[in-house]
DNA sequence: CCCTGATTCGC
DNA sequence: GCGAATCAGG
């Protein structure tokens, strides 16, 4: 992926909007938030409000070449992390809207069946990552609509409680109904 | 652990 | 110029 103008662009309407870097990789596609944050850089356009603070960056342990030498990993807490965005979303004739401000607010339902629905986090598409909950709300073609967004797990697609509502047992489900 | 931005440096 | 690896902080 390169970056011709309209990429850029986008860029720098979405960091300016205050998106963060992760997010903007992801609306962009095809980037990783690093390039992003790399390109902010060479764009000069760096602070925007307060993110993270920028203290004083500080200069970094050199990184040992490993060329000849017999050096191993520490087995120190290197943590390994096998991160990986959705990489292909079909955002590319997606219009998203924006809406800053409603983005990472919290709402909370009432009850429904005698139980407490959690807190959503009404992500956008873009916004899910590997464990987050993808249980949808409200109508796709709404302005409204997000994605619950909390936890998630290695065990499936859902929080704790979408995942009952999604794999509720047959016999249940047939009492339910 | 999850995330954020910041920096360095090999390509 | 690019961006992965790394660092530092929340």
């Amino acid at each position: 992926m390169n970056w011709n103008d309209e990429r850029v662009e986008l860029l720098k309407k979405l960091w300016s909007e205050g998106l963060s870097a992760s997010q903007i990789a992801a609306s962009l596609g095809g980037v990783s938030r690093n390039a992003v944050i790399g390109k902010v850089h060479r764009l000069k356009l760096s602070s925007r409000g307060r993110a993270t603070a920028a203290p004083a960056r500080q200069k970094k342990a050199p990184k040992a070449a490993v060329s000849a030498g017999s050096v191993s990993k520490s087995a120190g807490r290197m943590s390994s992390q096998t991160r990986s965005m959705p990489a292909s979303i079909g955002a590319t004739a997606l219009q998203v809207q924006f809406d800053t401000e409603a983005v990472a607010q919290t709402y909370i339902r009432p009850v429904q069946n005698n139980v407490v629905v959690p807190i959503s986090r009404r992500l956008r598409l873009v916004e899910l990552t590997e464990r987050t909950c993808k249980w949808p709300n409200g109508d796709p073609l709404s302005e409204d609509f997000s994605f619950c967004g909390n936890e998630s797990a290695e065990t499936g697609p859902y929080c704790k409680y979408h995942a009952k509502l999604a794999f509720q047992p047959a016999a249940e489900r047939r009492r339910n109904r």
